[in-house]
DNA sequence: ACCCTCCTGTCA
DNA sequence: TGACAGGAGGGT
């Protein structure tokens, strides 16, 4: 969420009040677009929804907005200044005095048109929003049996963190990330409340994490890799003050998790109601062995 | 809580 | 050659 904020924010300097000349599809898994549509239309404003990029192209009595999901490899450039060839290149938005170019080496990106906001309105709650407390936290955590750090990339709870900053919120707010969601104490809770906002502020300030190849559309890469304190740096000591441990890399749900085994597994400091015999997954939790 | 799929590229 | 990659959706 913070690389789609940066793009959005990048885009915002460059397209309001342009219009769309053109429009060209080099990848047949985007031609369903109808790009007639979108031709003549003006760019209204752009904005960010989840991790949705959301270009409103409204005119009176005539709805329309473009989203364009990033996915993992998608990237939205201004021409003039971060042009990058043919190679990965999905498609071509021509606009006055200048243009827009999609490019996606994975392909999993997705372009779309919505009709109302509510094609685009996410199902979750953003990390930055007013209404995302610690009691609405709670809230959503209630009742569930799934490990707190697949639960964070959950878009239908909290809309916005994504696999890099599921094991760095974890491990600012001290988590053990195969713990169960809804195990949390309201300490705890709190706590990953504080540390997820401020993660994604400060990863915003930042300009979003750059690992390979995320850049705004300018071309502009995001510098907030060299916040991360476990993502990546398996095998390497913690950064927490005074933490003797090691980062261990696990798989959940299919996806990489980096925690410090020492900081990210104390017990919880109290149990909330005492009936509920679920014991803290020190050790056996993931069932099997998860270092390798 | 596990599996798989969509794709292409990079690295050990 | 195989493991893995920022995301998300599907299936048991």
């Amino acid at each position: 969420m913070p690389e789609v904020e940066t793009v959005v924010r990048s885009l915002r300097k460059r397209l309001p009040g342009r219009r769309i000349k053109n429009v060209e599809i080099f990848d047949p898994k985007l031609a369903a677009l109808d790009t007639e549509r979108l031709r003549g239309r003006r760019i209204r404003a752009v904005s960010r929804s989840g991790k949705e990029i959301v270009l409103d192209l409204s005119a009176p009595r005539r709805p329309l907005w473009l989203c364009v999901h990033l996915r993992m490899t998608g990237r939205l450039l201004w021409a003039a200044t971060a042009a990058l060839g043919e190679r990965h290149l999905r498609a071509r938005f021509t606009l006055t005095r200048g243009a827009l170019l999609f490019y996606d080496a994975r392909r999993f990106g997705v372009v779309r048109l919505a009709e109302s906001p509510a094609d685009f309105a996410p199902p979750g709650v953003e990390i930055l929003a007013a209404e995302f407390t610690p009691a609405k936290l709670a809230k959503l955590l209630a009742g569930s049996a799934m490990p707190l750090k697949p639960w964070l990339l959950r878009q239908d709870r909290i809309v916005g963190c994504g696999n890099i900053y599921a094991s760095e919120v974890c491990h600012a707010a001290g988590l053990d990330p195969r713990r169960p969601a809804g195990s949390l104490t309201p300490v705890e809770i709190r706590r990953l409340h504080r540390e997820t906002r401020r993660i994604f502020a400060k990863a915003i300030e930042c300009g979003g994490t750059t690992i390979d190849n995320f850049m705004d559309c300018e071309g502009q890469c995001g510098n907030y890799r060299s916040h991360l304190k476990v993502y990546e740096r398996e095998g390497e000591r913690c950064l927490r003050r005074g933490c003797p441990g090691e980062i261990a890399r696990l798989v959940q749900a299919g996806r990489s998790t980096y925690f410090c085994p020492v900081c990210q597994t104390a017990a919880p400091i109290r149990r909330v109601s005492g009936s509920k015999p679920r014991p803290g997954p020190t050790k056996s939790r993931t069932g099997r062995r998860p270092e390798r």
